[in-house]
DNA sequence: GTAAACACTTGCGGTAGATCAACGTCCTTC
DNA sequence: GAAGGACGTTGATCTACCGCAAGTGTTTAC
């Protein structure tokens, strides 16, 4: 399902970060050629290798972009939700979508077309720098991504996704897991059986889990053991 | 050690890639801001957390590019040399680099300054266009590394790497490794124990290696190890 | 020439996390 | 209300990989 953006949407949309240093004239027209796209829960909203045609920005709901290896084995790149954009990489290749983008809550998508970014830049190269600063805040995390693969232990890293949810400094919280366990596991490199481990060790840093709510009774502690170097919590965190 | 670009030598940097598509013109008024910088092996080129005021271009030489931890831990994510561009993302956040910069040889650097980028993208927007494909390159590479450390065993990673560095389909080939095991474990993920072991299992896939010389017998053969799935290696790799 | 430093390998023991299977708890559906 | 399925937890077992330590061979320093 396919639609034009209501010019009276233009507005409300001048929250979304992409969107928000440019002027009312660069975002009308950036938006003149978007189509507004419904998909449902599960459905595919680009295929890996398929012509990178389009970039997206998501107004409603959750996206998954996850890499399909031959065997059904998938890794999960990224995970969006409202304000956010994705494959805008794949815009600039000129070539294919290096992952697929999929639905996991009925969702609403805004659809950029290639060719209609290339012509708004064209108009207006302010928008060429919100494309970069879009670009560049996908590397960083990419980046933050790879060092916690790479140095935190699954653990740590479930406690850093907790904490990102929280944005808080400092005492207690409870947050609402924002989608079901294995897609948090797929987001943190690791299996649903390995995150429902990795909540029962974070019990001793005071962290609950009861269906989709979890309750932090200490931010600062949790941030100790994300803080923690590897070989620590592996003789520390036997709790 | 810092200079100005020769204009002889403005021509000869026509074959790097962000350059490449780029008119005489624009490619002169970006690389008149730019120093050159001769860094010795083991000098930093940028520190981590620091003001983001630059990005580069590597002219001569490796170039590694890492997140340190807390506790001495770093992660390799990733490593440049001649024609390659890096910390291009951090030239547009406004803010710090995420990762730190070091010379893993002597070698030349492109260093060219955040200020003189933004002014030569208002001169020609076409710059603009140039960094972002060279932003979207980036972003695949990272995406493929996430996917290659989620999903392949180290053996497999170790693989992928040799691979690339023969981009030849077919036939046997002998290959020189670029930089030294200890950097290529951390690019890849590993400890330089597990490349060495990793690199033990290889043997049964027809790779021999000899100091920094690799040579592989059969590239198809070594492909299929790349191709497996996870769960079919564990079982087959026991050679 | 000797020693010290370095780069790499090998053996051993240990841990994180995957796999496989069983089980419980909600749902929906008829 | 029974049957089935989606989702999540738990247990047992196994493998990949890490950390430490010891050993080799090569390069550098004096």
């Amino acid at each position: 399902m396919s639609n034009a953006v209501a010019s009276c949407e233009v507005e409300k949309l001048s929250e979304i970060p992409l969107l928000k240093r440019l002027s009312t004239e660069a975002r009308e027209q950036l938006l003149s050629g978007a189509n507004k796209k419904t998909v449902s829960r599960g459905e595919m909203i680009f295929f890996q290798d398929d012509k990178a045609d389009a970039f997206f920005i998501v107004l409603e709901g959750w996206v998954k972009v996850f890499r399909a290896t031959s065997c059904g084995d998938e890794a999960v790149v990224g995970v969006f939700t409202r304000g956010q954009t994705f494959a805008e990489g794949a815009a600039f290749t000129n070539s294919n979508y290096p992952a697929s983008g999929e639905a996991v809550t009925d969702s609403v998508v805004l659809c950029i077309p290639v060719a209609h970014l290339s012509r708004s830049i064209a108009a207006d190269p302010n928008i060429a720098l919100a494309m970069m600063s879009s670009l560049s805040v996908h590397l960083h995390q990419l980046v933050l991504q790879i060092e916690g693969l790479k140095t935190h232990t699954g653990a740590q890293r479930v406690a850093e996704f907790l904490l990102n949810l929280s944005a808080q400094p400092a005492g207690s919280c409870t947050l609402v897991l924002p989608y079901d366990k294995a897609l948090i596991a797929g987001r943190l490199g690791m299996k649903p059986e390995s995150l429902s481990r990795a909540f029962q060790k974070l019990k001793s840093y005071g962290v609950e889990v009861q269906q989709n709510r979890a309750v932090i009774s200490n931010v600062q502690i949790l941030r100790t053991l994300v803080e923690q170097e590897r070989t620590v919590v592996m003789h520390s965190a036997r709790a």
